[in-house]
DNA sequence: CGGCATCCCTGAGGATACTG
DNA sequence: CAGTATCCTCAGGGATGCCG
């Protein structure tokens, strides 16, 4: 039997419902919303980037966290990696045509929210300070 | 001296940049991005909810953690809080205009991905088998 | 340069019990 | 119903070292 919780209560009628917790659709939601998988492709969206360029693109990412995270984005066919096999190595990292439409979703986003931050700090000093901070 | 870094390497030219570690747009980008606070934000798109209403809604998420989200989400000013002093209580959740600012475009992400998910799949079965499900 | 392997620790987050 | 308080686990993620 078929419950609203597995349709999404109408949400949408798709065959992929993100609210259901056995969906795949939500892994791949959380590689690309992930602490480092949104801001890897916000940065790949300007043009292919080296590890290096990307590592430093993303202020505060580890190396093994961007090695992680290109590779859930490269399996999920949201990032394609180019390397050639010179001395020293050169690899080059840049968006699917997939990734570009997820990516650009996601800049809007990012940048509506980076344009509203003043109110955003705005309620919270009104909540901090009606709430006591505590 | 500011760097390309600090600024953002010119992919915007607002006072806030999330790829800047220190950024406090960055925060709440993970807020809005986080395990379930994208869900969330999307479920009370339709409409307002209660807490369990809610907790129904997005599959999965503990009653602590729903806790956790709605103060961090009502704190940033995305979510408004109504309780009505009843017995039992009601409380109900909707989104502020800033919020369904934010939740419009999640959603435009969500469902972009969610239409994309065959696409992802056949992605995934092809890196699998090419590198062996290493 | 562009990684992978390993160790280790913090904190996100689940389970449970209790309160107004 | 709508939470808060505690405990506890496990995996996210940092640091370090090594390699082609």
């Amino acid at each position: 039997m078929t419950t609203t919780q597995e349709r999404g209560e109408g949400l949408d009628d798709l065959p992929y419902n993100v609210f259901a917790k056995a969906c795949p659709s939500r892994g791949t939601l959380e590689h690309v919303t992930g602490r480092w998988g949104g801001l890897t492709l916000g940065a790949l969206y300007e043009g292919s980037l080296r590890f290096n360029e990307l590592r430093r693109r993303v202020d505060g990412v580890s190396e093994k966290m961007l090695s992680q995270t290109l590779h859930a984005l490269e399996r999920d066919g949201l990032v394609h990696r180019e390397a050639q096999p010179t001395n020293p190595p050169r690899v080059d990292y840049e968006l699917t045509p997939l990734g570009r439409g997820i990516a650009e979703r996601l800049l809007d986003l990012i940048h509506f929210v980076e344009g509203r931050m003043d109110d955003v700090l705005a309620a919270r000093e009104r909540y901090d300070e009606t709430r006591g901070a505590r």
